[in-house]
RNA sequence: GGCGCCGUACCCAAGUGGUAAGGGAGAGGUCUGCAAAACCUUUAUGCAGCGGUUCGAAUCCGCUCGGCGCCUCCA
């Protein structure tokens, strides 16, 4: 089965061919980097993480683009506003570029945390200022923008397909929206390709037309087509940015180049909070960095993959405690296979039980190939564990082969694709020689006060270890220890 | 007002015509000194409600009720 993708173009999962087979081109919308991420970006870019990972895992070479906007978007009103970055630059008293630059870092240092590879060029639109203003030159040049003032705006009404993307009607968006209509603009969904900067505004540039700065949806057009070319495979980014965002990208874009600007329009849902959008408006969002305190970044990412990233997905404690939970076990299957493992390598096992990982490979893919369905994906790993538990307490051994078998599909789906399943899990081999000796030691002295039946030292040796980060369980074979995470 | 999405067990959540995945929680059991872990069994004759199409519908169509998103910035 080929993959599909759900394509917001034509509402409908399409067939995912790439213009030159074998290499897709991918961009996605990137932060606005004013304040720290929440949990939003977090199901964003891990969707989006999960589509390149796949896409490669299928033998594609993809670059993968996604912009750093360190402009600053405008507040308020679309073109009216004051500059986010701006406005935090002076509510902190620096300069608007140490705010980009820290909040740049802190992204990236969220998103590793989250396990999200990072895209192969990270733009930053203020270092590609001067391909928004080629653009813009085209465009005023071809006459699909004009000037005022200094400052230049699309002009909506001669692009035909405006409003393809989102679905509306430019008379009757127009109808209801709620901004008022301002002087410079000839049509009210007119909108600013290059702004003439006030004499307050502190980031500027030099341009045929003002002292000024680019509109807010130029920068994705410029940086796009500069890395990926004037057609390119798959755009991403959050439902929000649809429109109008993502609309505006592609009249101006294609206006500019008289060539379909991207295929494929891929948009992922948003993060509810109590049913409600998380927004920076409503103050209701999570930052990441809160949700760290309280989670490991991984079952963050684990959480978020429970759910389909074209559905909203709902943030709560419960919810994700609940996750937690159930990764924990899936870790526990992985150790204690990995453990498995290991005996068999070092006693050289030649004979054992076969296990047969083809139609769990199989239901995974299908599910991936199904528009990312990575809910459905992890449900399969869940089957693969049940079995796997199910075989490694059988009594009958497996085989040296079937363990690896097992292994590597865990590790190549869960880890690999799904980025949930980590190399390297806290076993028990423990961080120092140390810890390693003096577990052995407890459970020595364990050993022998529970064969002559003294339980209540036992138990106490036990909660005690606990209560310092040590759990401890009495298998069959013996006693086994691990740290808690 | 325009455009669009959603409503599946106690909770989260897959499932777009063929007879309801998975996770959490709960109940019973196996194992164990007890725990823990794991395994087995169990929890929706029904998928908001009502009609319709069909041999057959959670899935398609219509209406009703409820929730949400976009049309200002936001992933």
């Amino acid at each position: 089965m080929p993959l599909s993708i759900y394509n917001t173009l034509s509402r409908q999962k399409e067939e995912f061919k790439p213009i030159h087979e074998g290499h897709v081109g991918i961009y996605v919308c990137g932060p606005t980097v004013y304040s720290h991420s929440h949990i939003g970006h977090a199901k964003s870019y891990i969707s989006f993480d999960i589509i390149v990972r796949y896409l490669r895992y299928l033998g594609n070479n993809v670059l993968y683009i996604q912009n750093i906007t360190d402009v600053g978007h405008l507040t308020d009103d679309a073109d009216e506003g004051e500059d986010k970055l701006i406005k935090q630059a002076r509510i902190d008293r620096v300069h608007p570029m140490q705010i980009a630059e820290s909040i740049t870092r802190s992204y990236f240092d969220d998103m590793d945390k989250l396990g999200i590879e990072r895209p192969d060029i990270s733009p930053r639109a203020s270092g590609h200022i001067i391909e928004q203003i080629e653009i813009i030159k085209k465009l005023l040049a071809n006459g699909h923008a004009y000037e005022v003032n200094g400052s230049v705006y699309y002009n909506v009404q001669k692009f035909k397909n405006y409003g393809r993307l989102s679905g509306r009607v430019l008379e009757e968006s127009v109808e209801g929206t709620r901004v008022e209509t301002r002087s410079e603009k000839r049509h009210p969904a007119d909108f600013a390709l290059w702004k003439k900067a006030e004499s307050g505004h502190i980031m500027r540039w030099p341009s045929p037309w003002s002292e000024g700065f680019p509109g807010w949806h130029i920068e994705c057009s410029a940086m796009s087509m500069k890395y990926l070319g004037e057609t390119f495979d798959i755009h991403g980014g959050g439902m929000d940015n649809q429109f109008p965002h993502h609309e505006c990208e592609i009249a101006q874009s294609e206006a500019a180049t008289g060539k379909p600007f991207v295929n494929y329009w891929v948009h992922n849902n948003l993060v509810t909070v109590n049913g409600k959008k998380m927004s920076k408006s409503l103050g209701n969002f999570v930052t990441l960095k809160d949700a760290f305190k309280k989670y490991d970044p991984i079952v963050v990412r684990f959480f978020i993959l429970q759910s389909h990233y074209r559905s909203t997905l709902d943030f709560s404690d419960e919810a994700v405690q609940a996750a937690n939970t159930g990764f924990d076990k899936l870790m526990n299957t992985i150790r204690n296979l990995r453990e498995e493992l290991m005996k068999a390598e070092t006693e050289q096992r030649t004979s054992g039980s076969a296990f047969d990982c083809s139609p769990y490979r199989k239901h995974f893919l299908e599910a991936m190939d199904d528009d990312f369905n990575a809910p459905l994906a992890v449900g399969v790993l869940f089957d693969l564990a049940r079995e796997t538990n199910h075989a490694l307490n059988s009594g009958q051994k497996l085989s040296l082969d079937a363990l690896k078998q097992i292994d590597l599909l865990f590790s190549e789906l869960g880890g690999t694709v799904l980025g949930i399943i980590p190399d390297q899990i806290g076993t028990a081999a423990g961080d120092t020689k140390t810890e390693s000796r003096l577990m052995d030691l407890f459970i020595n002295i364990r050993a022998e006060v529970r064969k002559q039946k003294l339980w209540t030292i036992s138990d106490v040796i036990r909660d005690g270890l606990k209560a310092v980060g040590f759990i401890i369980e009495d298998k069959k074979e013996g006693t086994i220890w691990r740290k808690i995470q």
